[in-house]
DNA sequence: AGTTGATTTAAACGGTTGTTTAAATCAACT
DNA sequence: AGTTGATTTAAACAACCGTTTAAATCAACT
């Protein structure tokens, strides 16, 4: 973490970076921030324009390691089985989110993300049009392949959240987890063998989904 | 949502439910409740002991309603099928937290079991001990029954968070999905369809998982 | 050495927060 | 009518927030 940063500037990101992952933008406090980069309030508003063009910075800056770090597509070409991207992107996408090299999961800096769902400061459009919606896109191809042609956009785009939000929910629900299940070790040290549940439940899940739209596109499903 | 109550400590709860809501316990403030309560700020520290305490009143009484409005098993005995056990979990699952009646989805109370998330309150403890242990506890046993005997504990918890985990997502991950999927309509007028497709989804992960289990018990699966 | 412009600082500003104080009001009973 | 105890109120309190001001410091160039 500490890479003894000379200038003013990268101290106060380092430091943004850390208190604002610890707790989230509103309940941050620049005075934190300064105090934890050894730098005066007022620098803060000299270097960005405020609270929250420091935030935006730290943000961008987040999303966009994590993203470089582990690309979606593990390396993996295009022209590959539908199957073995998604699992290079379950795969990824988990250590992004909970890998201590990534986001390190609700105790480390992707506690950021989770608070800006719980309430979207202006920072999240950005992020969104820069990042994830391209992500979001390439997942849709890969359920779309998988569930074959003919299916209607609205069934891959419901198999493509509920791939995301499996992931997701580790990431986001950890209070309720270590609550609900204090004897398993944390998400974190575990994070393969989760990839490797959600690739199959979810491979299990389109699968089925295929089943029910060409047996009964209408109907609860016959006996 | 006004029933005209008369007494000062029920329009205080009425008022404190609907800001609570709307922007969690840190953003919402007793004087935004007591104005839409219509009585001094002081009174609420006289009927409850502080901000906290009448945060915790409302949040345990939220969980209350929603658990009684819509029950796990839906009046299904609890000999039915796993797979009946299953589709009554889901669908009571998904109209407690977005219905209408019953949390609203994001744009309703359930804002304030995400706001939970992102940061627990002192209060989150007392309501999981009350309500959401037992409601786990009901859905690992649906779970445990579908993978068949001989599975890892570990198994039937992991398939558990995957389906509450959809669920979930489409609750807490609003400002993303509106923003990703903007011709999507909102979720929570498509509850039914929700849960279907989570009942069938989670049924295939859980049959691939059986599976996997089965047949590799161990590595990656055969080719 | 002296000037210039960028950077950093201490201090204060205006506003909001949860909570408390002490006085005023109300209802019920003697 | 008068007393008592619970309730409600206006007002103040102390702490904190993000931001701004104006002066001090620094680095670079003439």
């Amino acid at each position: 973490m500490n890479e003894s940063l000379t200038g003013t500037r990268e101290r106060i990101l380092a430091a943004a970076a850390e208190i604002f992952g610890a707790r989230g933008f509103k309940a941050a406090t620049i005075r934190q921030i300064a105090e934890a980069a050894g730098v005066n309030v007022a620098a803060i508003n000299y270097h960005f324009k405020g609270k929250l063009g420091l935030y935006t910075e730290v943000l961008e800056a987040l999303l966009s390691e994590g993203f470089t770090r582990y690309p979606a597509d593990m390396g993996l070409c295009p022209e590959a089985p539908a199957a073995q991207r998604l699992e290079a992107f379950v795969r990824s996408f988990c250590n992004r989110l909970l890998g201590p090299e990534g986001w390190g999961g609700y105790h480390g800096k992707a506690r950021l993300i989770v608070k800006e769902m719980a309430d979207p400061s202006p920072a999240l459009a950005e992020v969104v049009d820069h990042h994830i919606r391209p992500h979001k896109r390439m997942l849709v191809e890969i359920v779309q392949e998988l569930l074959g042609p003919g299916v209607a956009p609205q069934a891959a785009l419901a198999c493509t959240f509920s791939i995301v939000g499996q992931c997701f929910y580790y990431a986001m629900a950890q209070p309720l987890l270590t609550l609900l299940a204090p004897e398993r070790e944390d998400v974190e040290t575990r994070i393969e063998e989760l990839a490797e549940h959600v690739l199959i439940f979810s491979l299990g899940g389109i699968d089925k989904i295929v089943d029910s739209l060409s047996v009964a596109p209408g109907d609860g499903g016959g006996p």
